[in-house]
DNA sequence: AGCCGCAATGTAAACGGTTTCATTTTCAGG
DNA sequence: CCTGAAAATGAAACCGTTTACATTGCGGCT
């Protein structure tokens, strides 16, 4: 490969001209321009990105790390993040935390090491290396989706309460008082801040919360079926399932399904996220739309600000979500 | 941040040997290493792999062009690749390519440039810039999914024309002779493989193809659902569809049942990927599985023999497919 | 004519490691 | 105690750009 002293050489000039012909062709004269790409061109060189990151410090590029790169909402996410980086000319490092805590040390050695200059983290983790530096960042570093909002970081989310708490107010207006709950994972934030909102609203309607009625799953249909038939085995009479993903809820609806039941009659579910799924599943499930690839472009937009002025506007931002009401709910008779 | 040299004062060396404690640490004595590493120690000392990298000319990235980020059986396929990659130690860069052909270029820009070792692109693409080189690959390049074997680079897929003549004859078997087909985009080669296996298919059992029986979809459950209404309300006679996406299946069953028909009885659907949907949907679907993860692991297993010895065994790999048969199909009375 | 200032270009240091080759040290064997 | 080979270490070149600074050339102004 031609490198940028060949050119020079061939063009006649220094290689700092062939440099200033890519970076800034405006201090060329038109004639040394020409010449320059003229040479370049006849060599097919390339300045070597590698050489220009060295020079610089600035890689371009951003970590991103995923607990889960085949799940649909993280997926989604990703995708956000991947539309803003490639506006801004960054590159995207994504790797599949896999639910190994240590990957977010070796997150931070990224930077440190200057493979990139930041890391965008997605779902819930500790972290705890991030707040021992008091008020700053070692790193430029955003949280997005099921974060809390404890550390220096920026971070992007939905306000998770008040979602749980609409949705549950819902089918508590519905007439619902014997609602089941499909948690997701135990020890997450997430979820239990879902729950508080789904209590919040009980506590609202004079209604009574029954801890025995909840059952906790991993994020995933199958994780959804498993505790919905727990759930229902022991307590058939609920009439509803407050589920905490879209995944849980339609795996729910299989067993309620496969259990004999009709949907909605025998058994209002509803669900959180609004997956594409949701619109297509038998019934079309009833849900509280979280903005994904939104959350994912508020992400990648706050680390852009971070790169440039190392500062960013609203440091902690709740997107909005919605209820989308659709087919897998009904008023009880 | 430190480096090396302060390294190597503080611990009365010289930069060479606190080189030799990390890449080659048992070509120090004892003693030496262990000063060194204290040295590193104290001073918090992290080896710039930028640095290293550019010295080396290997940056121990590959960069993976998907399609669609957000599209499951991409996903799956990224999630396999990404289990490799970070077995062999490698980052992955990944894109978008968003349906944008042009992205291509740049992604072998990016290993000319030295970004990356070398790239895996998913689905279909022209590629031509590859062709052109006759037998040799301008840069280690891996084409995993939907792809033909026609350029010099490796490749791993399934076998499509076996799969969907598999398909098409489970059909047959049970009876079904008014078979439509909701088949892909229209120009993708996936698409005519697919077509041409469930032709094959027909052909064995004597049956007349009718091409006015086809429908082109994206592959997603919107382009599903509009597919099977213009091919249902056109041809009303259909007992089964044979779908070329399980998205595409869901969403002709979501049409379907909105028409009032039962499944299966008023009609059988078949899907194709088995995404962890199908074993949802209602009714479960019928379909053939399609080893994403493993395509994804076999194509970066792939990248590393070729980025090691510039070799791969077995150039052209097809992955086993299997027929999953659940409640989408049935027998015709 | 002489001087100034600006535009265009060149020179060389710098980025932070790795690696080749040379040098020193160590130590076994005679 | 000497010799020579192997082991440990050091000195310096190198990777391919960018950029601060120096230099040159040129036109305009007094």
């Amino acid at each position: 490969m031609a490198q940028i002293r060949d050119v020079s050489k061939r063009a006649g000039v220094s290689p700092a001209t062939v440099s200033r012909a890519y970076s800034d062709p405006k201090k060329l004269s038109e004639a040394t321009l020409k010449k320059v790409l003229k040479a370049a061109e006849e060599l097919d060189y390339k300045p070597s990105s590698l050489a220009k990151v060295f020079r610089g410090k600035r890689t371009n590029s951003v970590l991103v790390m995923v607990p889960d790169l085949a799940n649909v909402l993280f997926a989604r996410v990703l995708s956000g993040i991947e539309r803003i980086a490639a506006e801004n000319n960054y590159f995207l490092l994504v790797s599949d935390t896999n639910d190994n805590t240590d990957i977010e040390r070796a997150g931070i050695e990224m930077v440190e090491t200057h493979r990139a200059d930041g890391v965008i983290q997605l779902g819930e983790r500790p972290l705890k290396r991030l707040h021992k530096a008091g008020d700053d960042c070692p790193v430029p570093f955003v949280h997005a989706i099921e974060t809390d909002e404890l550390g220096p970081y920026p971070t992007v989310k939905i306000d998770n309460v008040a979602a749980a708490e609409a949705m549950a107010t819902y089918l508590l207006a519905l007439g619902h008082r014997d609602i089941g709950v499909l948690a997701g994972l135990r020890d997450r934030r997430v979820t239990q801040q879902r729950l508080e909102g789904f209590q919040a609203a009980l506590h609202a309607f004079g209604a009574p919360f029954d801890p025995s009625r909840v059952e906790y799953a991993d994020y995933s249909m199958s994780g959804g079926a498993q505790a919905a038939l727990r759930l229902l085995s022991r307590d058939p009479k609920v009439t509803a399932l407050f589920c905490m993903s879209d995944e849980i809820a339609i795996g729910a609806m299989r067993t309620a399904l496969d259990q004999g039941m009709t949907l909605p009659d025998d058994l209002s579910v509803t669900g959180f996220d609004n997956i594409d799924m949701g619109q297509y599943s038998h019934p079309p499930l009833t849900t509280v739309m979280q903005p994904a690839e939104r959350i994912g472009e508020v992400a990648m937009t706050m680390m852009c600000n971070l790169l440039n002025d190392r500062t960013v506007v609203d440091k902690h931002q709740r997107l909005e979500t919605e209820l989308v009401i659709r087919k897998s709910t009904r008023r009880l008779a």
